[in-house]
DNA sequence: TATGAATGAGTGTTCATTCAT
DNA sequence: TATGAATGAACACTCATTCAT
């Protein structure tokens, strides 16, 4: 709970951060298409047009919702694998949690619906959130899979996977809640426990022969 | 009915199918909400009036682009599982190398990618979705693993799975090669390989105890 | 029950007419402007462009619905004062009863009504409809009028009043029953019964004496 | 609040009041249906989009125009009666010439015109104006009839009478004059003289025995 | 005669943004 | 700093009407 950046922020200049937590509400509720500038500035408790004495277009609020999230999101989110303990199996599944915690659960996600729906108008967001977010998860499960195959653990094939695919079906459980919880719900914890199951045993019956390609 | 005119006739038919067409790039390019009736009229052709001579309304447009451009993708996949040759592995193989093939690379990811952004507008086009496809989808995976437990090649285990997770790395992939193409782009060959690899068989080297949770 | 004309118009061409019954229709339902030649055409039973064969625009369709309503009324409506029988108070409820039945309770109200919507657009129709229907129903007043006078019956002063006045309240009865008879309905029998009344005997006392202006 | 510029302020207050007035004009021109805000908007010397700042919707718009219009004229007749002086007679000439100026004369009569016009697809508005003219003008005509059985000058069988109708040739006149005018002018004055002694001595010669239907 | 196809002009309404105070 | 007033551009949708067959 590193809370120097925030309370850096805050006092500094209340009115633009409130702004923002109107737009993320609104914008978690409605999508940023359908967030009008009115609806923020009633959120917020202030007239339409003071909104435009912070940012200058509707654009920018919504840059500096992702951008404040992101930010809180990294903040809280200590770096598990800088001094593994256990097993890789151990560790693994406490990654993985994390990930749950912070980008299926949390505040992120919202923000990685945004960034999906209007991701091709909004580049230099995309590249922001992938240089502050991705990049760094990306690193962190590259260490997570290093450690594994330094111990023993981890069969030497393991150096060829793609790092996104371990936490894959977290960003997919991340997308459906937001998508198609109503309509057909998932259960997260089963989902999770599902998920660090089949990656580390796989599917197959223990003892199958491996394939050989 | 019998002197209708051959070349008329032709039109009459062709016109839904070529608006559909339209209104499918329009949506690859800014999504449904920015897609206007009248960008989709000019890109097929034709007065924005005319399009309601076919589609009642601008969602029954989209709804008609959903159901066009998934209905095929997922049949497909439904047949294999139908008919089951070999063993389990080469079963889930062949699919996922089906839903690879329709569902991230093909136009369905467009349409993915468009409920994902603006589902919560289109609840209507959610609800059509997943009544269409996803439910489909689901029933095969789930034929899936019932078949391979019959087989006995798949730990009893498995029937507690939740069927999406087999499937979400390629969602996941879908997702991304929209968003973050161009800021990391994803090696879909090798990025499968990997899925269907780590699901079958764990990333533990072999021999490895299962954890007793 | 001069039914001649009316046969005239028949089997000459039956396309016309249903389209003029349709239209009729549709016009005591939603009013002129409300009545699109779609549903016109819908209920004729043919397309919306055929109407286009016989009538050269929409408000045509609408002229002809007048001109037959009205063509109509009048044929069917005896004129009773040709040949007057009784008292001038008997002849008077005789003539009300009919303006009642024709003009209020009949199809001619709702072609009142339309006048009195778009007269200002249609003053052709307005004119017409004057001439074969207001004219003549003046005409029979100032008989009757002409009638009480030789009879005795009738005051002196009588000869001075605006004929269309005894018929007023019939008017604005049928008005009522167009605009306001859901909201607050209009018993007509005894509306009809107090016109008669007060119109023969007026509001005040027997006995009482008259004003002197 | 204190210091809002006062040119500002008194616009501000002004518009909804320069948006009825050129929504009445528009309206006594066209209807309601042909009004369009456009129209409304330029005769007002605003851009269409300012009226929504003062009015949610046009039918809003015209709600404000009938209320405004008529309010005023009700309320004045009530107040006659209100604090009876004269005979029943004299009250009774009173309140007729009330409504004749107000309903017949002045502005109100455009309204009326315009609700028997389009009722029927203006069914809120013509639930508004019973509510707030039509229920407070019969109130009127109820107390007036009841002053008369008081003070002895009605008979007693007024008690049956409708209300409407002693000033049913009034609201005749009025739609008259809005619709035929041009083609069979009305006397008003005659008119009304007519009505009132019509409506209280009755046509028949003074001494003709009643009728016992 | 009859119709299906097509469209232009127009309607109410929304919303981000500008401006004067 | 803060805001109320005002607007232009856009959008989905309707409908009378024209045209080719």
């Amino acid at each position: 709970m590193a809370n120097t950046s925030r309370k850096r922020r805050r006092r500094k200049d209340a009115r633009p951060e409130e702004i923002v937590r109107a737009a993320f509400q609104e914008m978690s509720e409605k999508g940023i298409a359908r967030s009008t500038l009115g609806s923020i500035a009633a959120r917020a408790g202030i007239s339409r047009t003071t909104v435009y004495l912070y940012f200058p277009t509707k654009q920018d609020v919504f840059k500096a919702v992702v951008r404040e999230t992101v930010e809180r999101t990294i903040d809280e989110a200590a770096v598990i694998v800088g001094t593994p303990t256990g097993s890789f199996a151990e560790l693994f599944r406490r990654v993985i949690d994390t990930v749950y915690e912070r980008l299926v659960e949390g505040e992120a996600s919202v923000v990685l619906k945004a960034l999906v729906a209007e991701g091709s108008e909004q580049a230099e967001l995309v590249a922001f959130y992938h240089a502050e977010i991705l990049s760094k998860g990306r690193a962190t499960i590259e260490q997570l899979i290093a450690f594994g195959l330094r111990s023993g653990e981890l069969d030497e094939r393991a150096g060829d996977l793609d790092p996104r695919l371990l936490v894959s079906p977290a960003i997919f459980a991340a997308i459906w809640g937001l998508v198609f919880e109503r309509v057909e719900p998932l259960d997260l914890k089963r989902f999770r426990q599902n998920h660090v199951d089949v990656m580390l045993h796989g599917l197959l019956r223990a003892g199958t022969s491996r394939e050989q390609p």
